[in-house]
DNA sequence: CAGTGAGCGAGCTTCCGCTTGACTT
């Protein structure tokens, strides 16, 4: 038996650690927190000091009985769980669930994983810290009060199995405001001016621009009519060094940013790669607020950049963290070993490492320098003068290897990539040069851009709200709920002017651009916008963006030993329960309900408002002789927007377009958008028709369509019974069987199935179903969205 | 799978942070 037993958290830690301890040290993983609240009301004891009741979860168990066991044969116990709040408290577990004795258990930190650090570590070992212990359980049990007082209140007022919490309402919030935000933005157009000239030497040209806008199309076209008979020269010629450092290298949350802007990569997708890039010893620890990098890595880095660049290429850089709230327990996100550029691995893989690869050494590489130039022109009829940049790289030092991307490319309007760094002619100070053409285009200014699931986290880790665990979470959790969808939205068309120059001419064009379009955005839903009007006009404090800062900062003042962990809570919860009573008391069930006009054919009120499954329209009243009509919302529609004339075209479906073999078809939108329903059977529209435009040609091509695609599907019927097929799937042939769907095993030619086969796999599957149907449909149940979840029932 | 839109009121839902599996359909 190990005279030595020494736990960390994760288990790939575990074994890195084993190999650096030698054999007096068995090293093992508590797998992150191994107890937490009970899951009912009773988890905290509000009247008495807030005194908690705790159990070990069923999924850790086994992991509890077995350190138990190896504690009590251990001599020593090192509890080497991550230097912050959270690691002091699973310390603290650990201590108290596994029975542990003061004397023979040693607390232990370190925040990289490297053996010099292990060692020092180990020759200087502390007590448990109760203050940093106690700042985790008011975080704790706070957000324990705050979410499950919450969200009863929602069930009663709102929906039942909504949620709320301190993290997730926030992040609704963010994009329930900056939507609101979008739709109140006024574009305002003005016009840019860009001049080509011709240098005179050579066929250079030159292009530049106008640093000012004209408001109007008047002066824009007044402005280019005093150009016609001016003369045009160098009047200014400036030039000045510049440089660019590189950035620091990943934490979790920049990690998921250029993750999402480079490869397009969710960031549930960034996080589950990078785990496995872990896992299999390629990267340091993914989540961690640190842009910290060991000695041992410095050196590492330092050692492959001088030989695989050059020493000129090098600069050593320590980095300092900016996020509010960061507790850096951990190492930055880097290589292992930088002498990979590259690893084996599936496609993501290798793309996600080479990124954090780059990344990595390009931080600790020199600066990038340039030299811009810029020219002034002066226009003889004008005062006004345009500008022509150029940048030349001198040295790219870290563009080597690696080039942050932005999220706001574009941000102003310039499409076209006229900021271009290039190099400019050669010029001097009164030249003059010849116009070639000048162009005086219609710009428009821009909202805010919607949040990408990256920029939300980014907004968050600014704010101090959330933690690295917890930002892929947090994304699935707002959206799993329905209050928030990540989506592409198609843009609209708008007319922009463009007044030209060119031979002593000035005219004007209206040309057409696609204006808004998103791709991968998160929109608010009704119930989103819902539920965050509901809790700013009855829990303004909970939902402030500053919450979280503010009690950070008592947890932190708890941490020093400066504030009674209790009494915080107390100040906290005494006002916040009134709150929660005095809403459940008096506050009006939510339900969003806006009068949009009178039905013009009825005389009767419309109205928008949240049903049961969702926004709908209405045309009159409950109380009617008659009863209402109704009409579900579409994609991208929603309450608070929806005008008069849109949601009276909702009632024109579903509407007849003609017959076909002798049946009526009829369009309409359903859950999976537009369909045609002919003869008891549905067939999908296309991307891009409009269900009101179709047309009795078209439904018809579309039903021929989709039965000789569905016909293509079936590889065989067999014989002895033709409710046994075989059919091309999604994901290849499988075999259908009634309503069962069968795997077909690895290996087996298609061609060889025999109609045995297919009743014994059946058997098969019925058999082994029991088990597994339950955990698939549970599973169903958490994911599906709440309109399928109330079908269900 | 492609509808529905009132409500008897059972029994359920829910937080944030720390970790990894067993699931993909």
């Amino acid at each position: 038996m190990a005279k030595n037993l020494l736990i960390v958290e994760s288990p790939a830690k575990a074994k890195t650690i084993e190999g650096y301890l030698g054999k007096d040290f068995l090293v093992k993983s508590s797998y992150g927190h191994i107890r937490d609240l009970v899951k009912t009301d009773d988890a905290i004891d509000t009247d008495n000091n807030f005194q908690q009741k705790y159990e070990v979860p069923a999924d850790k168990k086994a992991i509890v009985s077995e350190l138990k066991k190896l504690a009590k044969s251990a001599e020593t116990v090192w509890l080497a769980s991550d230097e912050d709040r959270e690691g002091e408290a699973i310390s603290w577990h650990l201590f108290e669930t596994l029975g542990l004795k003061d004397e023979n258990t040693k607390r232990i930190v370190f925040h990289e994983i490297t053996k010099p650090a292990i060692l020092k570590a180990i020759e200087s070992p502390r007590k448990i810290d109760y203050n940093l212990v106690n700042a985790q359980q008011a975080r704790r049990v706070l957000d324990r009060l705050v979410g499950f007082e919450l969200s009863p209140v929602l069930w009663k007022k709102v929906k039942p199995s909504l949620s709320a919490g301190r993290v997730q309402s926030v992040a609704v919030r963010l994009i329930v405001e900056r939507e609101r935000e979008i739709n109140r933005f006024e574009a305002e157009a003005s016009y840019k001016v860009v001049a080509i000239f011709n240098t005179g030497k050579g066929k250079e040209q030159l292009k530049a621009e106008l640093p000012q806008r004209f408001q109007t199309s008047a002066e824009a076209e007044q402005f280019l009519k005093d150009c016609v008979s001016a003369n045009f020269k160098v009047g200014n010629l400036e030039t000045k060094p510049s440089k660019r450092t590189p950035a620091a290298p990943f934490t979790t949350s920049t990690l998921q940013q250029e993750a999402s802007r480079k490869l397009g990569f969710s960031v549930a997708r960034t996080m589950q790669v990078a785990q496995r890039l872990y896992e299999a010893g390629r990267i340091t620890y993914m989540r961690t607020d640190s842009v910290n990098l060991s000695d041992t890595a410095l050196q590492a880095a330092r050692a492959e950049i001088t030989s695989a660049y050059g020493d000129h290429y090098h600069k050593q850089r320590q980095y300092r963290t900016k996020s509010a709230g960061a507790q850096e327990a951990h190492e930055a996100i880097r290589p292992t070993y930088f002498n990979e550029h590259s690893i084996e691995g599936d496609n993501s893989e290798r793309r996600l490492y080479e990124l954090i690869w780059k990344r990595s050494i390009a931080s600790q590489m020199s600066e990038a320098e340039f030299e811009k130039t810029t020219a002034k022109i002066n226009v003889s009829t004008r005062s006004e003068d345009f500008v022509a940049t150029g940048e030349v790289l001198k040295f790219d030092g870290f563009l080597k290897v690696y080039m942050e991307s932005t999220d706001d490319e574009d941000q102003e309007g310039f499409d076209d990539a006229d900021s271009d760094n290039k190099l400019l002619p050669p010029l001097s100070v009164g030249q003059d040069l010849q116009l070639k053409n000048m162009q005086a285009t219609e710009r428009f200014s821009r909202a805010s851009a919607r949040f990408t699931e990256a920029s939300l986290v980014k907004k968050l880790e600014e704010l101090g709200i959330g933690r690295p665990s917890t930002y892929a979470p947090t994304i699935s959790t707002i959206q799993n709920r329905g209050y928030v969808v990540k989506e592409d939205r198609d843009g609209k068309e708008r007319i922009y002017e463009v007044i030209s120059l060119e031979n002593g001419l000035v005219s004007s064009v209206k040309k057409t651009e696609i204006t808004g379009a998103e791709r991968s955005k998160l929109f608010p839903t009704d119930i989103g916008v819902l539920v965050n009007d509901f809790l700013v006009q009855h829990f303004k404090d909970i939902v402030d963006y500053n919450f979280t800062a503010t009690v950070e900062k008592e947890f932190d003042e708890i941490a020093q030993g400066y504030k009674e962990w209790t009494d915080m809570l107390s100040n906290f919860y005494g006002p916040f329960h009134s709150e929660v009573q005095d809403t459940l008391e008096n506050a009006d069930r939510a339900t969003h309900e806006r009068e949009l006009g009178v039905d013009p054919v009825s005389g009767k009120p419309i109205s928008v408002r949240v049903g049961r499954f969702g926004p709908l329209v209405q045309i009159g009243s409950a109380d009617d002789e008659e009863k209402p009509r109704f009409a579900s919302l579409r994609k991208g529609q929603m309450i608070e927007t929806i005008t008069f004339e849109e949601a009276l075209d909702l009632f024109n479906l579903p509407k007849k377009v003609g017959a076909f073999e002798e049946k009526e078809m009829t369009v309409a939108i359903g859950r999976f958008g537009p369909y045609i329903r002919h003869n008891s059977s549905f067939y999908s529209l296309p991307k891009g028709v409009d269900p009101l435009d179709v047309t009795e040609e078209q439904a018809i091509e579309i039903i021929v369509e989709k039965r000789q695609k569905d016909k293509d599907k079936i590889i065989r019927v067999f014989e002895e019974n033709d409710e046994a097929r075989i059919e091309n799937g999604r994901w290849g042939p499988f075999v259908r069987f009634g309503k069962q769907n069968l795997k077909i095993p690895k290996g087996t030619e298609v061609e060889n199935i025999s109609y045995a086969d297919v009743l014994k796999w059946a058997e098969e599957d019925s058999k082994g179903s029991t088990g597994k149907k339950t955990t698939r449909a549970t599973k169903t149940t958490k994911a599906a969205k709440p309109a399928a979840r109330a079908k269900k029932k």
